[in-house]
DNA sequence: AGCCTTTGACCAGCG
DNA sequence: TCGCTGGTCAAAGGC
């Protein structure tokens, strides 16, 4: 990429693609300082989902569960982060949803970043999401979900209407994100709603 | 039994 | 052309 030292912001600004990034910050912890914070106009947004963060199997770094399920396939330490990268792909066969997730020492998302768009819809949480829904369920996440991601990243793809999601990012090329632009990527700046004390 | 996470290595793109 | 970084793949292990 490009963005070598920086925060998401940055990036999703360059992000060319369909890519929605939420970025995440917490209370700053001492090492982002005021780097992302301050440029990253960021929206915070507090992605409820995270705290969902599914025990099911170790305290995986659930990113924020947007209701569809995921499946880490990569991580990486970049360059601009001191936090390690998370790859995640949505475990639909038919959909290539990818999503990139910074996470904080302390567990707090600091960004996530949302490639494609889901050309399906969300799993139900009774079904066998793991991610999508572990503690409360549906309501919680849909409704802050959306409200955040609406609010922000416009593209509001992978969220409710998978299906005008889908056909508002080809059919909308800047539409509403006129600066996020990729009609895919979607960038978030989420806050640190994760109390994420010790899952598990 | 199946799925997911973790880690290292490899590949591609960009400066 | 070389080096660096980001992103992805594959294998192994664990739940």
């Amino acid at each position: 990429m490009s963005v070598s030292s920086v925060l998401p912001a940055t990036s999703l600004t360059q992000v060319p693609a369909a890519t929605s990034t939420y970025t995440t910050q917490p209370q700053m912890p001492p090492s982002m300082e005021g780097s992302q914070a301050a440029m990253t106009e960021s929206t915070n947004y507090s992605l409820p989902e995270q705290r969902l963060q599914q025990s099911s199997s170790l305290n995986v770094d659930k990113p924020a569960d947007d209701g569809y399920n995921w499946r880490k396939y990569g991580q990486k330490q970049v360059k601009g982060s001191e936090f390690p990268r998370s790859y995640y792909k949505c475990t639909r066969p038919n959909c290539l949803v990818k999503k990139k997730v910074e996470r904080s020492l302390e567990g707090h998302v600091t960004a996530i970043i949302y490639k494609g768009e889901h050309n399906h819809q969300r799993p139900h949480p009774n079904k066998r999401s793991k991610d999508a829904v572990t503690s409360n369920d549906h309501s919680n996440m849909q409704g802050i979900a959306d409200s955040s991601y609406q609010g922000i990243t416009t593209n509001s793809m992978s969220k409710m209407d998978p299906e005008s999601s889908q056909a508002t990012a080809e059919h909308l090329s800047g539409t509403s994100d006129s600066e996020e632009v990729g009609d895919h990527e979607t960038e978030v700046e989420e806050k640190s709603g994760e109390p994420d004390p010790k899952r598990r």
